[in-house]
DNA sequence: GTCTATACGCGGATAGAC
DNA sequence: GTCTATCCGCGTATAGAC
């Protein structure tokens, strides 16, 4: 009698669909052709309709785990107190979550998409709601006076996010520790560059 | 007798390549079709052949453009003294010209290219040669004491080059005066977030 | 679960009239 | 310079054997 873990495992669902979002990140999901992943997957294009659909329902299931992420982070930071300390902690939160590297290839698709279908556009309208809640975060962090009033607080809003963002371009697992990046960002943005 | 002003314009070249890379940057490169740029311009997707030998050529040369913006801007602020003040003064500049609207989506396009074909390769060789130098800046500025010192200053460079070219993702001509905002990323990411 | 074979529409590109 | 018509290969997806 052989158990689970003693079968010899052919590709499944989930194993596709990881080995599917690696190849979307290395040529972009438009640039990707099933004959690609194929080759990732090492089996025949044909194959890889028996775990899924399409093309586009991994591009889904990919979009909706990165929204998942970002979601549950969001939520839980804003148990914290005082506006600056649940920006700061939501800073730091975000980059953990979207550098863990089984969220981190999804995290960069979600940045990527154009809205070029459905599933596309909902997924930039999730990533939409998702910036005004920290931009309502941040508001509230200038109006308490605990960060620098400029002229424009919805801009430096988009910069601060535009750091976190940025962090998928280069950011690799085993790069740094996301504990230690998420400080340098936290550092950077909230206290400066410049010494003294 | 009827002057070039008189003519009624039909495309050029020029004109074709504009509209192109608007549209690649609303759908990405490779999601973009023939149709869809014989769409915006107008025409049917046959005449596009006329002013360009392919799809490729325009995606090359929007890149160009890029990159020569680009490298002009940093050859520019290397003859700034002092390394922070050199270091702030390219920041300023890099911004302000990948704001410009005649610059503005050709880097767009240059930060999202994937490296499917040679020509984005040879882009992405260009934009890193471009990015070690902006390192090798931040490096005599760490050196020279003008910039805290933490414990990874790469990590720090590609977190002020991750601010910078974040903007691309959102700003649009009118949005703010390119100046102000380049200010404002020189701002927080010198001076912090943080009042006081 | 993976293979071979194949259908079929789409997209890039060409030919040639106007 | 733009049109109509057309070619043709590629890429997604299906059918059915093993």
């Amino acid at each position: 009698m052989i158990g689970p873990a003693a079968r010899q495992r052919a590709h499944d669902r989930e194993s596709v669909l990881i080995a599917a979002v690696q190849v979307f990140n290395r040529r972009g999901y438009d640039g990707t052709r099933m004959e690609d992943l194929a080759a990732a997957l090492g089996l025949h294009k044909s194959s890889i309709y028996h775990h899924v659909r399409s093309k586009e329902e991994l591009l889904r299931r990919s979009l909706e785990r990165a929204v998942a992420a970002l979601d549950s982070t969001l939520s839980a930071s804003c148990e914290e107190h005082g506006p600056l300390h649940r920006l700061e902690g939501l800073t730091r939160d975000v980059v953990v979550t979207m550098l863990r590297p089984d969220i981190l290839p999804h995290v960069r698709l979600l940045l990527q998409v154009r809205g070029n279908t459905d599933v596309e556009r909902w997924a930039i309208k999730q990533r939409r709601h998702f910036d005004s809640q920290l931009a309502d975060m941040f508001r509230q962090a200038v109006a308490a006076g605990e960060v620098r009033d400029g002229k424009e607080p919805l801009v430096r809003a988009r910069l601060l996010f535009g750091t976190v963002n940025s962090l998928i371009e280069w950011y690799r697992p085993g790069h740094m520790l996301p504990s230690e990046l998420a400080e340098a960002v936290v550092d950077m943005t909230f206290d400066g560059l410049r010494s003294s």
